[in-house]
DNA sequence: CTGAAAGCGCTTACAG
DNA sequence: CTGAAAGCGCTTACAG
């Protein structure tokens, strides 16, 4: 067996054409009715000779490959184990293996030059079914040629480009937020800061807007609520300051790095601050590690799966295009507490 | 453009064949020189369309795709992060992005029957150029098959089935474990014992044979050396027990979960011996998170980046099989010491 | 220096 | 119920 069998290898066996033995192995029953004595033999024949479609050919004569693109922009496999995306990873190889789809890792941007760069490694997602794709900015014009060929795929993270036609499953940050100060205006507390990156990422202008809604709503002032701050202009001195004007809490923005929640910890630490004693601190996400935050979780295991599901969905036809919101549970957390 | 433009195009835009088309767009240019304006022609004609070559065709066409597979036996994203293969996935990752390859992650089995399971999911990896296995036991039929279609494999870790055939990446476990016994004898141990798993891997069995030819080049008995234990045997009392029968070092195999190590060190510590004063402890690999621990660094990464550019190399045709074996740094570690 | 033709292994109308 | 034929988008001898 030096060579791959194909299917005219079956059918030279089975006595019967190619075309017959491609109709019994795909299943094919539409508007056709195979004898059974055929499909018997063809099967006979395809166990015998150990027949394996080609995916390759197969994905050529325009049917599914059954592969799944995952496009990070980055390494999947990153040095810091614990990084942002690897729960999203982790939930895609799981609904992937569920579903029956193989993954290709898009990677492979080294041998070409800068400028092409992007635009070329983007398209090679095609030899995909479709693919999943990643990263805090949109490179327009590649997914824009994607979307016009009818290319399915779908983004981690809510996206407004393209005039909202960008397929996405993203988190809800605008209701997790919201329900986060809600609780802080359930407990009584009245002057509130939000500190929140420098960045307009969608992430972050979603979670302001949940924020202010929130304040809205109980019809308090917004006006100084938002204050955004870089982590090193987040320290004691500020905490302190805050608390000399009568704030009772504070909310912070989960950055993919988290760096302001952490630097705003180790500042209410350093004021000697106790939590919630004398402040209460809530986080918009969760900090790594630290369950006893109060904030909310980012489902992002679920986030990877549903993205996922959604593709496989656009691939056999479903649904063409979705875009999802997925809720976040509110984490309770031991740094809120009553005014 | 509702369409991907092909080759056929821009021949038809270049006014010249979609042979030529190929020709140019290949850089083929053996036997064969395109004048110099027609490359330009077709090369703009390109540029202007966007043009960019579908990796299934031309796959399928008996050129390589620039993807690599990745098999892995089990899940490449794992929910513990600290797992044993993540390193090794990393360095696939890294080489991979270096020499311009994407990554074929198959995992998905899941819609098959446990009979064709894993025989056709292996085939499957016909996919790309080639393929990286991972996995303690090699299926043999699979892998035998795709040997003889030539497929190019390469397997991590040190395989003697098929004869041999197989071509990977391994650890020299023999080399790396004869050292770690050999700094014991430098130190004056001669009641030495080997804590191994009572499993015949490869990995286990070399280990043991580099740990008995340090003994036996030392020329000291090697009768009672060999002790094979599950975890649970390892306890106070068996290392108690051994003070008192003289053993002044012990040295334990470190397996993939790492659960005899473990077991050791937890053992020598619950005994009240203290490491190295009261007993000298090595072990033939590296705990998790205990860079005290004497022993040898098991180099991962690298194994991904080498299983990685062999594998490239038997593709590209530089080399059709190969077997490979990495040495491992010692860990000097502080858990050893003079008698 | 360039093109017509066959072929990679499959699927999918379309005939019989 | 089954087969001949075209086609998916490329590469690769082989002619001119």
């Amino acid at each position: 067996m030096a060579r791959a069998p194909r299917q005219a290898d079956i059918a030279a066996v089975a006595g019967v054409s190619q075309t017959t033995v491609s109709l019994v192995l795909s299943g094919n029953t539409e508007g056709t009715r195979l004898s059974e004595p055929t499909r018997q033999r063809v099967l006979a024949a395809a166990e015998q000779l150990g027949y394996v479609p080609d995916p390759v050919a197969t994905r050529l004569a325009s049917a599914r490959n059954h592969l799944l693109g995952v496009y990070t922009f980055a390494s999947a496999f990153p040095i810091e184990l614990d990084d942002f995306y690897y729960p999203i990873l982790a939930g895609i190889e799981a609904e992937a293996t569920a579903l029956g789809q193989d993954l290709v890792l898009f990677t492979g941007t080294g041998g070409l030059d800068a400028r092409t760069d992007a635009k070329t490694a983007i398209r090679r997602t095609r030899v995909a079914d479709g693919c999943v794709f990643f990263g805090r900015h949109v490179p327009e014009e590649p997914i824009d040629w994607l979307l016009h060929g009818d290319f399915p795929l779908v983004y981690v993270g809510r996206r407004d480009e393209l005039g909202g036609r960008i397929p996405f499953v993203g988190v809800d940050y605008v209701a997790a937020s919201a329900a986060v100060v809600e609780r802080l205006l359930e407990l009584g507390h009245r002057e509130i800061r939000y500190l929140r990156s420098v960045e307009d990422a969608l992430s972050s202008t979603d979670r302001e807007k949940g924020v202010l809604a929130a304040i809205r709503r109980a019809r308090l002032p917004v006006r100084r609520v938002v204050v955004r701050a870089q982590s090193a202009d987040v320290d004691a001195a500020l905490l302190t300051k805050w608390r000399d004007e009568g704030v009772t809490a504070v909310v912070v923005e989960e950055t993919d790095l988290g760096v302001l929640s952490r630097a705003a910890l180790a500042a209410a630490e350093e004021a000697g601050l106790r939590l919630p004693e004398d402040l209460s601190l809530a986080v918009l996400g969760q900090p790594k590690g630290r369950p006893d935050v109060s904030g909310f979780e980012v489902p992002r295991r679920e986030l990877g799966r549903r993205a996922v599901r959604l593709l496989v969905d656009q691939i056999t036809g479903a649904r063409r295009t979705d875009q999802q919101l997925l809720d976040c549970p509110q984490v309770p957390g031991a740094t809120i507490g009553a005014v």
